[in-house]
DNA sequence: GAGACCATGCAACAGAAGTGCATTTAATGG
DNA sequence: CCATTAAATGCACTTCTGTTGCATGGTCTC
């Protein structure tokens, strides 16, 4: 049993070879990737396993869901600290609108905020747009 | 000339009647629209006109487009303080998860944070999600 | 090995976003 | 006031993402 598979195993996910194989691929990715990255990255993938592997990776705590203001969903393994199953300590995310790519600030937390009256805030999302570190420096 | 026509005139939009209606409709709600809720209220509305309608609103700073997580884009007047136009002082968004309505939060602004070495910020958004106050009063 | 359960593949659909082109409407100049 | 021009609208159509239903295949358990 290798690493990977014994990741899957730990989190109640049954370690196929397709599974394995995404998970390896976004763990190479230090960006978050779309359905569609996945889908180009193997020939032989079908986007609804692709589509339902995530959904099951989500559920398992494995990956957590980003919404960048693209439109598209992007999905990004879960980091220690990640934290992404508890409301709060949510970390921020960041959207290159030079390279497109998105990636998780883990370190970087949403600050509190303080809601009007009869205001109930159960989650939060921030993403901040900008140039990223690798587009800057070109 | 009426109040709403000098409105979009000073923004260098024609005022036409179905740009009127479509800013009258807007005004009314204090909700972020989407095109759909748009092309619900009016039966004779066309998709195209409406899509387009938006897109010049945006470009002229007459609304600003809200992603809320539901990936589907709404927009919302812009208010005195709204700002949307700078990149600094963004106000919130708070998205209900009960009545589905998105509403701005104008008084409430971004945080600043603090980004790793080379990131450069340009744009930010922070979505709140959770119960809005008519719907936590029931 | 049989049965059950889960993963995968295939087909199809829904909804939103976006584009091209023809036509109508409104503004402008003579 | 009419003709010209430019902008706004309407219609048809395409693309892309997300999603579901159903049949098939693989794997695990008893």
């Amino acid at each position: 049993m290798t690493e990977v598979e014994r990741t899957l195993d730990n989190k109640s996910v049954r370690p196929t070879a397709m599974r394995i194989l995404i998970y390896k691929f976004m763990a190479s990715k230090n960006t978050a990737v779309a359905l569609t990255d996945i889908e180009n990255a193997f020939e032989k993938a079908e986007r609804t396993t692709l589509y339902r592997t995530l959904k099951t990776f989500e559920e398992k705590g494995i990956v957590h869901q980003i919404d960048d203001g693209t439109n598209i969903s992007k999905f990004a393994l879960c980091q220690p600290g990640c934290n992404c199953e508890i409301d709060q300590d949510l970390h921020l995310h960041f959207h290159c609108s030079h390279c497109d790519k998105t990636v998780c600030l883990t370190e970087h937390k949403i600050p509190h905020i303080n809601l009007p009256h009869g205001y109930i805030a159960e989650d939060a999302n921030l993403v901040i747009k900008g140039v990223c570190d690798s587009c800057s420096a070109h």
